[in-house]
DNA sequence: GTGGTCTAGACCACG
DNA sequence: GTGGTCTAGACCACA
């Protein structure tokens, strides 16, 4: 998992992202599970509470389990049809498509990573 | 223009991203004058100087063109094949593809919003 | 709001309760606000974290709404028939009839907390 | 006594916790054995020490009476009029009343319990 | 060894 | 002024 952190956003939903990303590619897999939040905190040079906020917030959405023998591993997925979520997303990918257009982003483009 | 505002988040900034919506929708047309600062803050019930940081980013980035006498307009679409922009907004569009994937938006609904 | 703290339980779980209990018998009512994170501390007499997180917990449950400008106000009740906290709230209360019967709470004195 | 541990709270204390309402409900009947440490490790795929430790703190509280021969065994209910457990038995009450109230718990499904 | 919690002090974005 | 984030260092419960 490489983290290319920008100075932009924060860091701890950086780390969110990368894990959020590789689980929906398929480079983490259910029940694998991911590096201590100390050696992942020190691999990236964040400190251990940095770490600690992405797992958590990642556990709240039901997309990594915390156990208390193996750390943190990857949940099956919710599959929830959180309709809330769901919202959500929806509205940020209407967001995001506007600003894309507005960039430049052509539809070709766009198509090719959904 | 409807401005469904949650305080929680960054207020100027959803103002922005309102705009900017609405521009790309065609809701706002080129040319087309918003309200002013001033009455836009009043309706929406927000600080003048919020709306007026939104005006200023927006026009910062080329949409809007702030005329003495008729306001904020909606610039001529810059069409800015800007590449660092585009790349983050790639970027954003693959991480809200994962997102998306994970919460359940099926490929369909992905589709439709392009 | 009192706050006797019981260093048995998390201070963070227990100054959630407490403002929990005050929302549910009405002592705070909907779009009151609660003290800044930073008075709150001082009065208990903690860290500003440990209230802070006491608060975004309540916000994640959709118990209070942090806005920007007027800090932490208890929300709409959510109304949630989200049945993932029903069925964790009924197996609690299943725990803690079978605790209190066995530590010998009349189904009377059970009774009159309802 | 089925047991759906929760790896992310702690083990001991939800294997106290089942064996508790086992023997509330009855399921559990005074002078029957449990279990022995060894072989209730082995079926739910935990440490022997984690088991020990909860049997331990079950005898601690009067509730299991540890026989060299015959293993753990549900003790006579001790009835303990200890107003110290009670009263704190009580409060939890009062919160979990207040949290079941706020999530949209029925006083009928309440009382459905006791 | 693991995560959970608390403290302390600092800086930043926002309104 | 508000909350949000990050760092650092410490202690504890648990397995």
């Amino acid at each position: 998992m490489v983290l290319n952190l920008d100075f932009n956003k924060s860091i701890y939903v950086q780390i969110k992202e990368e894990i959020t990303k590789a689980i929906a590619s398929g480079e983490l897999k259910i029940n694998e599970s991911l590096p201590s939040v100390r050696s992942m905190a020190e691999n990236i040079g964040v400190n251990l509470h940095t770490v600690n906020k992405s797992y958590n917030e990642l556990k709240e959405e039901g997309f990594l389990n915390i156990d208390r023998r193996k750390g943190a591993i990857v949940a099956q997925l919710p599959m929830k049809i959180d309709n809330t979520t769901r919202q959500k997303n929806k509205l940020d990918l209407e967001l995001l498509v506007a600003k894309s257009y507005l960039s430049g982003i052509s539809k070709e483009e766009f198509l090719s990573l959904s």
